[in-house]
This record gives structure tokens, C-alpha cells and sequence, in this order.
DNA sequence: ATTATCTATAGATCTATAGATAATGC
DNA sequence: ATTATCTATAGATCTATAGATAATGC
């Protein structure tokens, strides 16, 4: 029954990296403790060794993806240091896809657990607070303002749109709606 | 115990009313129909004698609340025909203001439950699709693109910034960046 | 007679905990 | 001896339904 210390490490983080993709795929209501450890192998009572709660988990979860996702903006960012605007083509053309829509399990947690994340507590929105503020300020970088002052308000309204349509490309029942919004994001940031 | 017919049509209209606010302060799953009835001032089994299920009432509260939503935009848009721009600016200023971020109960369907329309049945999608198309639609009418291509983008991209930014203003748990997104939200369109 | 609402409950969840088990780490 | 994981369960939900009740509408 017992496992060495070394396995119960990655026994946790096979817990953290499976919830981060179920509750981006089906929300965190969506998905209970007992299926999120079978997901990753182990059994319900296992949990409780590991995390606090459900919502510690949570935390956790969408703080790893969403720092992931900013390591992997800023790699993009330093690829081209000189042309910033290829840069935030590549981010901005990747986001807007239509695979991130079709896959919301691997995408933006703040796309898909934002809502619930107003609701939840400390944890959480500061978690997914500084993801969003890590993910501004890659943008901020790219951005093709005059001053910081303004990159900083293209980077907001750049990041607060991207976001905008992808969750309403995922909501809306008409394809042709859904590649409209995608299409009219990527124009606006080409 | 049994009530006339108009009286039950009232009782109806009331919990559709109060769905709409609870689901949107709660969320989807935050909320069981038990409470959505005590809400209404009834018991939990008269529910299904009213709705066939828990998801059909959160499609007629959200249609219900964005119909509404787009006839109040609309009458702005109307109000001042030969000024867009000033329709505009109340627009965005109402939707990208504090009171809106901190009553969600009142405020936006798609900001709280887009992210849970886009895991559920095709009624809730179908509504709620139909109040973004209408809201995109009063935006498109006060776009100051120079033709209706460009006007139609410009809408579908203010629309996905305004949803965007009051996600991440609820979301943050810093008040500074939660003002910061509003603002530059709202400088944009202005 | 019809029917809107009620009480009561089925059956399936949910989070969290208690205590047993058995392998690790000293 | 410690502890990671297991089984089992407490206690509280959840959606939906069955059947009783009592007032409306014919």
C-alpha cells in the first residue's frame, strides 16, 4: 500500500497536472475529488494526505498551468527580441485557434475556471491573479504603443478580448459565429 | 394549496426571475433547484410541474435576462441617433463599471455563465448565443468604422474585451489591476 | 374533474474523515 | 516507527419523481 517517498512526490503531481486538465474540461463543480484521484490512479481517501481541500487543489492546479503558459509566452516573447510583432502574432494566432477552443482541457484556465475562480477564495484568485499578471506583462512587451503607459493599456485590452472570445467562441452554438469572433480578435492584434 | 391560473403563471415568471439572479451570483452547479424554489417563495417538488429540468430553466432565465439586456442597449443606441459615439461611451461605461463587477447577480449572463453554457445543452447555448448576437449587434450599429465589415469587427472585438475585462476585474483579487482593466478597457472605447 | 403545489423519498452524488493496512526509512 | 494509501462511511447535498392535498375552473 505504501510507496516511497519519492513515488507519493509524483503521485502529487500526477494529482495536480490531471486535475488541471479536468477541471479546465468540465469545471470545478463539474468534477468530484473521487474521480480526479481516479484519474490519476489513486484511490478517494488517498486525496486528503496530499491537499487540504478540493479548492487547495484547485489553487494549485491552475497556478502550475497558468505558469506554465506564461514560461512558454515569454520563450515565444525572447525568440524575436526584434520583431515584436511577429512575437505577438505567434501568441495571439495560437490563442485564438480553433484547436484552443476544441480543447479547453489544455488551454487558458482563466478561459474556463475565471467565473468560477471569482467565486472561490484567496487561494485561487491569487493564483490565477498572478497568471493573468504574468500573461499581461509578456504581452506588455510586445505591444507596439509609444510609452509603457500605453503598451500597458493594449496589453489589458489585448489579453481581456483574447479571452472574451474564446470563451464566447466556446459558448456559441454557430460555427460561423465562433470563427468570426476568432478571426475578428486575430485581425485586431495582427 | 392549488393556485388559479394566473397566479401560477406569476409564480412562474418569479422563478425564472430569481433563477436568473441566483444563477448568476452562484453560478450553474452553485446553486440546487431546492433553493432556486425556496428563492421563489415555494417547495422543491412544485418545480417540474413548471421546468422539465434544472438546465431548460437556466436557458429561459439567461434568454430572459439578455433579451432585456439588448432592448436597454438598443434604447440607449436610439436615444442618440446622430451621436454613436455617446451611446457608445454609456454603454461601455455602464457595462465596464464597478457596480457591475461587484453585482453579478444583475449584471452580464455570458461574464458568469459562459464558461458554463459552454458545457451544457443546446438550449442554453442557443440562448445565450442569441443575446451575444444582439448585443454585438447594438455595438455594431455604434462602431465608428468607416463601413459595415469594419464596423462588424470592431464590435465583435469591443464585445469580447468588455466580457473579458469584467471576468478578470471579478477575478482578480487586487483591486488596483481590477480598476486598471476597466479602465483601459473603457479608454478604448471611449 | 382538473391541476398547482405540497410532503416525502428514491437514488445518486458530494467533501471530508476514521481507522486499517502494509511498505518504507530509520 | 512512520506514513502513503487503502476501504468504509458519515453527513450533507443533489436532481427528479410519486402520490396526496386542496383549490380552481368547468
Amino acid at each position: 500500500m505504501k510507496v516511497s517517498r519519492e513515488q507519493a512526490a509524483l503521485n502529487r503531481e500526477r494529482i495536480v497536472e490531471v486535475a488541471g486538465r479536468l477541471f479546465r474540461e468540465r469545471g470545478y463543480d463539474g468534477i468530484g475529488v473521487a474521480d480526479l484521484m481516479r484519474g490519476a490512479g489513486l484511490t478517494h481517501g488517498g486525496f486528503y494526505g496530499h491537499f487540504d481541500s478540493k479548492e487547495d487543489l484547485l489553487a494549485e492546479a491552475c497556478g502550475r498551468a497558468l505558469e506554465q503558459a506564461v514560461l512558454r509566452w515569454q520563450r515565444v516573447a525572447d525568440q524575436s527580441p526584434e520583431q515584436p510583432r511577429a512575437a505577438l502574432a505567434q501568441l495571439s494566432a495560437s490563442y485564438l485557434s480553433k484547436k484552443h477552443v476544441t480543447q479547453p482541457e489544455l488551454g487558458c484556465s482563466i478561459t474556463t475556471l475565471g467565473a468560477d475562480a471569482a467565486r472561490l477564495g484567496p487561494g485561487v484568485r491569487q493564483a490565477m491573479t498572478a497568471g493573468a499578471r504574468g500573461q499581461i506583462g509578456v504581452l506588455q512587451q510586445l505591444m507596439p504603443g509609444a510609452d509603457e503607459a500605453e503598451r500597458r493599456r493594449q496589453a489589458l485590452v489585448a489579453y481581456s478580448g483574447m479571452i472574451g472570445a474564446v470563451m464566447l467562441a466556446r459558448m456559441s452554438d454557430d460555427a460561423a459565429l465562433s470563427a468570426e469572433l476568432l478571426q475578428a480578435m486575430t485581425d485586431t492584434l495582427a
